[in-house]
Formats: C-alpha cells, sequence, structure tokens
DNA sequence: ATAAATTCTGTAAACGTTTACAGAATGGAG
DNA sequence: CTCCATTCTGTAAACGTTTACAGAATTTAT
C-alpha cells in the first residue's frame, strides 16, 4: 500500500503544505472545518507521516537504542521490556544492539547508532575503561546498566551488589552454616567487586574467619564456574565447607555440573546459593535459591530517568544520577538447615 | 562532540556540497587530490555522516526490523543474531520490537515501523490470519519465522517440525520405549498441528496402535505442561506409557515438575524428550534429550534471503520461498532404555 | 465605519544529504 | 591552433516534513 505525502493532501485539498501540517499536528490556528477536511482526506488518500523526513526537521528520532553483550540472556530482555513499556507513552520506540561481549562491536554500534541520530542510549558495557563511550557523552544521554565503567558523572542503575552478596551469605548463615565457601566473576568489575565486598562484611559482621582458599574467581563462564567447583571441592578435606555461593548465572550451573560429577547432591552434601538465576532455569530439580535482581525494575527506572534527560535537553547541565535497587532472594529448594536451624 | 556537515566542509574547503558528497561516496569524477583534501578535513572536522538525512534522500533506511513475541526467549535471541551476523556487511542493522504476545501490539508495531520507513521486516507472529500484515506486503519485503500466518505466497524460514515429531519418537523407540505419550501445544498453529502429525506417522509407520489418551493438548504454558502431565500420570493405570515427548520448551519444564511432584524420577521411572530446549537450562541435572532447531541457521537463512528481497526490490515480482531446514537431536540423560536395549 | 486584535492560510526556507545537468578545465589528436 | 573527448566541479532540485514570517480573512472594540 503505497502512502502520500503533505504535499498530495494539500493538492487535493487545494491548500498549502503549511496548513495540512498543522492540522495534522494538532496546532493551533486551523479553522475547524478545514481540519476536518484535512484528517477526512488522510484516511482517504492513506497517509502515514514519514518518520524520516519529520526526524531531520526536528532533529530528533524518537529512539533510544539499548546496546546489550548478549540479548540472549533473559535478564537483559527483561530490563529492554521494562524500558519499552516506560518510554513508549511518549512515542520512543527502541533498537536493539547485541555486542557479543567484544568491544569492538561495541565502538561499531556506537559509530552506527550516532550515525543514526539516536536521541539517547542505554549501555551494558563490557568495556569498564569507558574510554570510547567518552566521546559520546555530549552527543545524547546515556544511562549505563549491569557493569558501569570506571568514569565519573555518569548516570547509571544499578542493584547493590555489595548488599546482594550480604543477603544471600546472610540466608546461608541463619540456617546453621559457618564455612561458605564463595565463586566469584572477575573482581576487575564493578559487580564482581562489590560482590566480594558484600561476602567479606558478612562473614566479619558474624565474626567468622574468612579462609582465602574458599574464595575462588573465575571469568562469568560456565566452564569457569565447573573449574572453580572443582578446586572448592578437592581442596576439601582441608578447607571444608558446607555451602558455596556463586556470584552469576552461567558459573552457577557450572558449578552445580561439578557438584553433580562427583556424585554429590543439591543440598543433602551441599548447600547452594546462586545469582540471578531466571525463572525457566529454577523450574528444573533441585530449583535453587537464587539472589535476583529486579529487572523490571530497573527497566522502569532506566526508561524515567531517560525521560528526564530527553526532556531536560536543551537546559544546560545536570548532575548525574546513579539509582540503587534492592535485590531480594528467591527461595529454592538448594539449602539444606544445618546444625539444627 | 558535535559534527560537522558537508556544507561546512565544503565551505572550508572552497568546494561545493557535490564534489564533497562525491569524495564521501567514493564516486568517480573526483581529481585524487580534492578527494584527499576532503578525507582530511573530515577528520579534521569531525564529520560524520547523518543517515536520517541520507534516507530520506535514499528512500532506504537500511534497517530491518525483526517483531518477536518474547524477546526473553533465547530462541529469538540466537536467530536475531545469525540475521544480524549475516546482514552487518551489506549496512543494514536491525531494530527489535518485542510485543509480548499481543495482537495488539504487533499492530502498534507494524505501523511504527512503516512510519520509520523499515526496508524489510522479519515477523514471528501470533496472529494466524496475517490479517493485519497483509496491508503491507506491498510496503517491504517480510519473512516470517517460528508460526506462519495461513497466507498464500510468503516468504518463511522454519524447521520440519513433522520431522522434528518423527526424530524424537523415532529415538524412543529404538530405545525400546512403544507406549509414548505426548504434549503438545495448540493444534490451531501450524508447528503444533505439524509436531502432532509427526507423532503420528511415527507410531503408524512402526505399527504401533495410537491411543488418544495419551495425546494432551495445551497452550505453550508452562502451567499448561504440568496439567498435561498431571492427567497423564492420573490416568495412568489404564493408559500406560514409559516415556513422554513434550514439543515445546516451556511446557516441558512444567511437565518436569509435575513427574517430580509425584516423587517419580527421570528417566529411572519415566523417559522424557523435550522440545528446543536451551543451553542453559539443559546444565541442570538431570540433562534433558531434546529435539533442537538450528536457530542460528535459521538466522542466517532468514539473513540471506531479506539480502535477495532487498536486491531485487524493484525488479518485478518474484514467487514466495518457503525455506525448511533440519532439526537435530541432542542428548541428555532423560531417556532410558528398556526392554534391553 | 474604522481600527485593532485575532484567527486562519500561504510562501518559502530549512533540516543534511544525493544527483541530474550543465559548464569549466584538461589532455590529446588532428 | 582547433576540436573533441574526458575528467572534474558547481548549481540547483529533490527527498517529506515543520515553521518563521507575512499577508488575508474574520472578529471585536471603539
Amino acid at each position: 500500500m503505497g502512502t502520500s505525502t503533505v504535499k498530495d493532501i494539500a493538492e487535493k485539498l487545494n491548500l498549502s503544505v503549511a496548513t495540512v501540517s498543522r492540522a495534522i499536528n494538532n496546532k493551533e490556528y486551523v479553522k475547524e472545518e478545514t481540519r476536518q477536511r484535512v484528517l477526512q482526506a488522510l484516511k482517504e488518500y492513506n497517509y502515514v507521516p514519514n518518520e524520516i523526513a519529520r526526524s531531520l526537521k526536528l532533529q530528533s528520532t524518537k529512539t533510544v537504542a539499548v546496546i546489550v553483550p548478549d540479548i540472549c540472556e533473559a535478564f537483559f530482555g527483561k530490563i529492554i521490556k521494562g524500558i519499552e513499556r516506560t518510554i513508549a507513552y511518549r512515542e520512543y520506540s527502541i533498537i536493539v544492539a547485541d555486542t557479543d561481549e567484544k568491544k569492538e562491536n561495541e565502538k561499531r554500534y556506537l559509530d552506527m547508532l550516532f550515525q543514526k541520530r539516536i536521541d539517547a542510549l542505554v549501555f551494558a558495557t563490557v568495556d569498564l575503561s569507558g574510554d570510547y563511550v567518552k566521546n559520546y557523552f555530549s552527543s545524547f544521554p546515556i544511562v549505563f546498566i549491569d557493569n558501569i565503567p570506571e568514569l565519573e558523572d555518569v548516570d547509571c542503575v544499578v542493584i547493590d551488589n555489595a548488599k546482594a552478596s550480604r543477603m544471600a551469605v546472610e540466608y546461608l548463615i541463619e540456617r546453621g552454616h559457618r564455612e561458605i565457601a564463595v565463586i566469584i566473576g572477575s573482581v576487575k568489575e564493578t559487580t564482581g567487586y562489590a560482590r566480594r565486598e558484600g561476602y567479606l562484611d558478612t562473614l566479619k559482621q558474624y565474626e567468622i574467619p574468612v579462609d582465602p582458599d574458599l574464595i575462588q574467581y573465575g571469568n562469568y563462564k560456565e566452564d569457569a564456574g565447573y573449574r572453580c567447583m572443582e578446586t572448592l571441592l578437592k581442596q576439601r578435606k582441608e578447607h571444608p565447607f558446607t555451602a558455596v555461593y556463586v556470584t552469576c548465572e552461567m558459573m552457577t550451573f557450572g558449578a552445580i555440573k561439578a557438584i553433580h560429577a562427583r556424585g554429590l547432591r543439591i543440598p543433602e552434601d551441599i548447600s547452594l546459593v546462586g545469582f540471578d538465576i531466571q525463572d525457566r532455569a529454577k523450574l528444573i530439580f533441585p530449583s535453587i535459591t537464587t539472589v535476583r535482581q529486579p529487572e523490571s525494575v530497573i527497566g522502569r527506572k532506566v526508561g524515567e530517568l531517560l525521560l528526564k534527560r530527553l526532556d531536560e535537553k536543551d537546559s544546560g547541565k545536570h548532575t548525574s544520577e546513579k539509582i540503587l535497587l534492592e535485590p531480594y532472594m528467591e527461595e529454592g529448594e538448594s539449602v539444606k538447615p544445618i546444625n539444627g536451624r
């Protein structure tokens, strides 16, 4: 179905394009009768505004981009949905880019999106330096999620990762566990670092000595989770533990496999608390007790912050906002109370 | 970093915009020296082409939209990645829309995307009638995936769903199972219908009588899977079975829960074959044997078909293509050989 | 009735590109 | 030196909107 243009409509009705445009956009100073005639003609001639032309003129595309490392992770999917819901009423739409966790793709997309003149960006980066994205700070508002680059004055929406660890570890302590191993993604990233801090703080608070050998580091991947767990199990004689806390989803899966591979059972032999385990994985037996992030709230907060920034676009400089959200526990069957708890 | 325009560059160099534009786009008939001067200036003045203006002039946005019912499903995520990889070299980029499985959202997005003048669309619809999308057939090429609406002459890329069922059922038969229950999503949708046909055909081929009570219908959701499985288990005395084949991912999870809820074990008490179970779920014990779709191949095929359609855009009418791909089995530990197999 | 204020409409420019067309410069052949 | 072909460059229009400005029509005030 070919569409017609403002000019077409104007000619049909013997009006100028200006008047037609005004009628379409509900501007004032259009005679009611004229407006009706135009509205009628729009339907009749199947007019659909050309957003491209409009964007060019208005210098705004009404488009927000979201760059994520892996679109397949439900974590990001839910956040994206949350954002979408929040900004849709203002006629903004979303364009999603998947970087496959590669910095060079981040660059490629940033350039491309700037060329496309997006109005704003939501960025889950894997480049903690923030070297490249800096260049775009003055081009459009940017809100960071998940991992936050080490830069001054950036807008971001994240959960309190330290608190997340505190909740997980306390959950275990309350159920009688005192020897608690932990598997952590790289502490070079903000998330991993904070998660370790939370673990250490909590042990200190409950006056439980820290055994460094019970802290294993990986890289967020399943394999790493498997290897970390193997290491823990091998040294179990000398460094015993009754529970393990794994601080990210994929590593949790790896750890579970390693436990099963040794013929051990969860939670009978080892209790386990995971991180960010999504619904569908929880359906499987034994269901995992996990710390979770409120993805849809994150999405909503991001959306709200975006709208705020978009509205103040012209009006001078603002100070950046760091929005910290609360994680929560989701109880499964992977933790067994011990010592009579 | 504010950018400059072709006009800016032209003025700096005392050239016309035409010449600058030609130099930028590597057109012929530009003196080598001039071209170099321009290229130099582009860097110096930080020029970035405005895609919006270019799109308006060229009547092409170099953008392909993908509409999916749920962006959180890894199935779609992988397909999207596959498409992206395939069309990126031609400078096409992707815009993703999530309909939440609602027809009204499909309409909303179709309208919006047309306004944005996308060049092509990939559509995983939930509206089998295809009533609304029809309107856009003449506006841009459309390739359907997953569920295909009941319309003549549409381009689509899907797996052979009947064959998928044949593979699953044969897998069970080869391992000694003859009483095989099946849980199916609605047969009103193309996928579900074909999957049932494959099941029935295979039983016939092996001369196994069909027990209609062993065929349960749901709606693709986890709850339905749970209920179907409960029904099967309740009537097990009169309608015994040793294995169950569940034809979609979420229902598989529900079915597993129902089995566990009865205190039964997989595969010791009941063997199970799932459908489309994604990697991360497979990590959990017991891992599920499942039929899978080659998502990245689907993505690639879609991408290739898109490019083909985009290239022939002007050159007259084409006949539609239905690309059928092969499913494959992924072996887990959820099937136990019986009767000495 | 006239002036002033208000409402309505049209003209034309602008957004940043690409490109048909024409004209200028260059080089070579005769 | 002239002519032609070729290479290079510039002018201006076009893509489809929105909008400043001005002018026309209508209403209100005097």
